[in-house]
RNA sequence: GGGCGCUUAGCUCAGCUUGGAAGAGCGCCUGGUUUGCAACCAGGCGGCCGGGGGUUCAAAUCCCCCAGCGUCCA
């Protein structure tokens, strides 16, 4: 079932009325008798501008925005809330998103799941807060903002254990009592709007409540939660009461300062400062004075009023937006052009958003965050972007650094932030040199991209410019622009291109898939859950205990055969990026080796190589070197990433670690890559913990205490799940949650060395770290690494660098040399081909022979001997190298090349080396599998190029089969010539002796044979005569043998 | 987490569609020109075409895997 209507005795008494919206149908409750819509509907319009509701507020901006919250946190103190410190606007404590987005965020999932108790009950906070959903929104509609601060007081209520505060009619009769008699606003203009509310698995009713057309808070009473068999139904899915009840406000401190300020915009009640300096950097006075606008701050009250009712979302039709505006304005006797609010909006729209993009940019760098092209750092790295891009539209000559520093300085707490201020601006300059270098790649593409188009061309694919933006991060108005200024052309984007674009990324968003922690085995929830011994004292290595479960199991590793669960345990389990302990488990029928050991739930699964019997009381002992080593690392990491911290600034923070036996390595967010010089001054730092801090503090809090302690710097391993937290403290250097073990002692680690850093991600840098045996045995290998080299080279230790350097010189020279040899040896080898090699046919020279050379150097054979157009060159080369390689060139634009292809050539001898091959006419290279046939791939070559048939067929090199194909490619190539006819007659003959038969074809090449041999004309009749009967007598056979001779 | 693009000379990049002798510009070296410099002219040096597999007679080019970088979207 939907949910029951909301009963407020407060508002009834207060003379309210329970309506139903006529445009929405929503139910909404109001006081004004007139009044038939719920006031969030686009009938009705912002009635603040220029009449503020809020009043007794002169000042604007920073200012302003203080004295507001200090007005409703003081209201919300005075009626028994206690106040909250803002969390940091980068939800570190949380693994589903990035920022913080809303009050609640600061107490989900831990607080509203009954997990961890709130800091205060009930409470009142004031938290900034960035949501990037509605970005292309900001500037235009005037009231949007990427960065803000929800107000709020929450209660959590427990009816179960008696925890009761307030419900439902409080919280509006406090909300109520705010607006009107803190706030002094006309209850006349206050509508409260219920709406359920629900989201990330909760939900609740909920009342909007509307002042002025505009929505100034939201109130909403969560006690439901998702449950397939619950009882109520808000949006198709269902829900259930929970034992938690929630009430969740949130109220909007800068709609609070623009009702105050009444202000045409948003932005100029919180930003006035930045907007009157953008204003004059660009010139705003100028660039409007040809739109001739009368009354510019009647126009623009008039527009966000028209904008505030019209519902502008992104990706909707420019065009109709606007003509729409035009149309309302002349309503109201202001008449404007279209063109002229258009060119008016986009100026403007850019100098609004640029201080909200900078807030929220400020505010992301501040709590030290690094930029990067992944994850949370990407939404730094966009904000940037669009910062950079409308300032460079609005033609404003100013850094990335220089407009965030005016910023800062005007519309922030500088002490509130987490990163230093000059910190922040040398971020920003490292972004800012990013995007140049994007923008200077993406000139190129468009540049190359006009080489393919003709210089008039009006229209580039759609293709290429969706590609420029997903993979090279240029805009297509940005390609647009950067196209004209290259070609002077006038190129324009397709209508409607950029809302296909968004449509196509929408396509391609899928949902992610849920990871499952691992499961071994089924555990029995009845078996008592693992004493971990290892807190109790992490150098306590030999321990008794039952032996509760023991499952056989199938592993990776061959030699785990079961796997084991104790009462109690001093073995380690894999977690926290520290590796499992090893070691064995003495029980009465032998002893089992403990080979990996991994938690599950509560329970300490032990995997070993032997059953051990449930029941027995068991002696465990840990591997002490490798656990000691363990603690080494990881004891390092947190000292190292201490050291980090303190070199580089307060933007490191743990992205990842791992601690093995050989190293620890620990994953730091940094915006530049760290030099040696960095790296030596984090090791040394770190060594200087070792002596100094005697040593380390171990406790165990609950939640809500270490937060308020320790701050949210402390959950750097990530986010934290359970209600205890462990925390290790070395000294005042490094405090950290941590289930890990960990030295007592620090110094018992003897010495840390940082070894190398590597980019593992943009903006992430990995250390390499080894500590105590592994630094002496890292050492003792750097040294043999050293020592095994200068012997190699036969020179002392501290000659190893230079003489390395001078062998690698020699040998580059060396090399270069052997090239050079290389070649001279082609040159002399093929000037000399004038011999047997060689021979001329009708002014072309032929060269055919072996080389013993590999391709590369046969084609600068080929190269030499052709290439000059004074001595028309056909050369065949082939050389026994891998399988067997053919070689065909010819001297280009020459009677050669007129005469012979060499494709046709190569393809014709390749297959004496089983392969194939080829190319263009003039150059054809090939190779086969058979590299014992270039002899007779070579023969074959003369045989076709020099029509030395006769040789072919008398040495036997080339059966007749052979020859009779090469006779189709001389043909083919036609290269017919006297030999090809005497010898295709001489076969023709030899059929005729050998059947004792002449047909037709035959009988004519005989004839010819007879004429080619110089018989006289009567001869040659006579013998054609003889043979044309079809038969062949022993008179005519003589003549026939007399004929071949 | 997902999509796309890129990786070739010291630097910036063509070449890949359609496999067949690795290119251009800048820089560097030598010479010419010049009082000298810049500019210009001629010549030269400089490449495991990111790594690993595969297809093929033949791979910078086609296919698969990996890595790094970039970029868009979550």
């Amino acid at each position: 079932m939907p949910l029951p209507p909301i009963d407020i005795p407060y508002l009834v008494e207060k003379g309210y009325e329970r309506r139903k919206c006529i445009e929405t149908s929503l139910w909404y409750w109001s006081s004004d008798p007139d009044r038939v819509t719920c006031g969030d509907t686009h009938l009705d319009e912002y009635t603040f501008i220029g009449e503020p509701l809020i009043s007794g507020f002169k000042e604007r901006g920073l200012e302003l925005k203080n004295n507001m919250r200090e007005r409703f946190l003081r209201f919300f103190q005075l009626r028994d809330h206690a106040k909250i410190s803002p969390y940091p606007i980068l939800a570190r404590w949380r693994d589903d998103i990035h920022l913080t987005i809303a009050s609640i965020a600061d107490f989900q999932p831990h607080v509203t799941s009954g997990l961890v108790d709130p800091p205060a009950n009930p409470l009142t906070i004031s938290q900034p807060c960035i949501r990037l959903t509605d970005v292309d929104a900001v500037g235009h509609s005037g009231r949007h903002l990427t960065t803000f601060e929800m107000m709020a007081h929450h209660v959590f209520n427990k009816p179960k254990e008696g925890i009761e505060y307030y419900w439902m009619n409080r919280c509006v009769e406090l909300c109520h009592e705010l607006f009107t008699e803190e706030l002094g606003i006309d209850a006349f203009e206050i509508t409260y709007v219920e709406n359920p509310w629900s989201g990330g698995g909760n939900a609740g009713p909920a009342v909007e409540v509307i002042v002025g057309g505009l929505e100034l808070a939201t109130l909403v009473f969560m006690n439901l939660e998702e449950d397939e068999d619950g009882q109520y139904e808000i949006k198709g899915i269902k829900y259930s009461e929970m034992d938690l009840q929630i009430v969740d406000t949130g109220y909007g401190l800068e709609r609070f300062c623009w009702a105050a300020a009444g202000t045409p915009t948003i932005y100029e009640a919180i930003y006035p400062k930045s907007i009157d300096w953008l204003k004059s950097l660009c010139e705003f006075d100028n660039k409007i004075k040809h739109i001739n606008i009368q009354d510019l701050d009647n126009l623009l009250g008039e527009l966000s009023k028209i904008s505030g009712i019209m519902n502008i979302e992104v990706g909707s039709d420019e065009n109709e937006i606007f003509s729409k505006l035009i149309e309302r304005l002349s309503e109201r006797k202001i008449n404007v052009e279209s063109e002229q609010v258009k060119e008016l909006m986009n100026t403007l729209s850019k100098i609004y958003a640029i201080p909200d993009h900078l807030h929220a940019l400020c505010n992301m760098l501040g709590d030290g965050l690094v930029p990067s092209n992944a994850k949370e750092g990407y939404l730094a790295r966009m904000m940037s972007r669009r910062v950079m891009r409308m300032r460079d539209e609005l033609g404003i000559n100013k850094t990335l650094p220089e407009l965030a520093e005016f910023h800062l300085d005007v519309n922030f707490e500088l002490d509130s932030l987490k990163q230093t201020k000059s910190g922040v601006l040398e971020i920003l300059s490292v972004e800012e040199e990013r995007y140049a270098e994007t923008l200077r790649r993406g000139k190129n593409i468009v540049s190359n991209e006009l080489k393919k188009h003709s210089k008039d061309v009006t229209e580039l694919p759609d293709e290429f410019y969706f590609q420029l933006n997903d993979s090279h991060g240029i805009p297509p108005g940005m390609a647009v622009q950067i196209a004209n200024n290259i070609s002077g052309g006038n190129i324009r984007l397709r209508l409607g291109f950029n809302a296909e674009m968004a449509e196509r990324h929408a396509e391609s968003v899928k949902v992610a898939s849920k990871v499952k922690s691992k499961e071994y085995f089924e555990i029995n929830p009845s078996l008592v859950e693992t004493e971990l011994l290892y807190y109790q004292n992490s150098f306590w290595f030999e321990f008794n205990a039952r032996v509760i479960c023991c499952e056989e199991i199938k592993d990776e590793n061959d030699n785990i055969t079961h796997a084991i669960l104790l009462d109690k345990t001093a073995f380690y389990p894999e977690g926290g990026g520290q590796e499992p302990d090893f070691g064995e488990i003495i029980h009465p029928n032998g002893t089992s080796k403990v080979l990996d050991c991994q938690k599950q739930g509560n329970y300490v699964i032990h995997f070993c190589d032997s059953v051990i019997q449930v029941g027995t009381v068991v002696h465990g002992i840990v591997d002490y070197d490798r656990r000691k080593q363990l603690m080494d690392h990881h004891t390092s990491v947190h000292i190292v990433g201490g050291a980090a911290r303190k070199i580089l600034g307060p933007h490191v923070y743990q992205a990842g670690s791992n601690v093995s036996e050989e190293y620890g390595r620990l994953d730091i967010t940094h915006y530049e890559r760290l030099t040696r010089e960095d790296l030596d001054e984090i090791e040394s730092i770190a060594n200087e913990v070792l002596q100094q801090v005697d040593s380390t503090t171990k406790s165990e809090l609950d939640r809500k205490d270490a937060d308020s302690i320790y701050g949210f710097d402390l959950y750097q391993g990530g986010a934290p799940k359970t209600k205890k937290i462990r925390i290790l403290e070395i000294g005042t250097h490094d405090t950290q949650a941590c289930g890990g073990t960990h030295h007592d002692v620090p110094g018992k680690i003897g010495q840390i060395r940082v070894v190398r850093s590597t980019l593992v991600q943009d903006g992430v840098e990995r250390l390499q770290i080894v500590a105590g045996n592994a630094a002496l045995s890292y050492g003792r290998k750097q040294d043999q690494l050293i020592r095994d080299s200068s012997s190699t080279f036969g020179v002392s230790e501290k000659d190893l660098p230079k003489t390395s350097s001078r062998f690698f010189e020699e040998w580059k020279l060396q090399r270069k040399k052997i090239e050079q040899l290389e070649a001279e040896i082609i040159r002399l080898r093929t000037s000399g081909v004038d011999g047997e090699d060689s021979s001329e046919v009708d002014g072309v020279r032929i060269i055919i022979m072996e080389v013993e050379s590999d391709i590369k150097q046969m084609t600068k054979m080929v190269g030499e001997l052709t290439l000059d157009p004074n001595k028309p060159t056909l050369a065949i080369i082939g050389s026994r190298d891998k399988g067997g390689k053919l070689l065909v060139s010819i001297t280009e634009n020459s009677i050669a090349s007129e005469r012979y292809n060499a494709s046709i050539i190569l393809q014709a001898i390749s297959k004496y080396i089983e392969g194939g091959g080829g190319g263009r006419p003039t150059f054809a290279q090939g190779g086969g599998s058979n590299s014992d046939g270039i002899p007779s791939a070579l023969s074959a070559a003369k045989t076709l190029v020099l029509g030395k048939w006769e040789d072919a067929r008398s040495e036997n090199i080339l059966t007749s089969n052979d020859i009779e194909e090469l006779i189709k490619v001389a043909i083919k190539l036609g290269l017919e010539s006297t030999e090809i006819g005497q010898y295709t007659t001489r076969v023709a003959i030899q059929h005729a002796i050998a059947d004792g038969h002449v047909d037709e074809e035959e009988a004519k090449l005989i004839k010819k044979a007879a004429e080619l041999a110089g018989l006289s004309p009567e001869q040659v009749e006579k013998i054609f005569e003889a043979v044309s009967d079809g038969k062949i007598d022993e008179e005519e056979e003589r003549i026939l043998k007399n004929l071949l001779s």
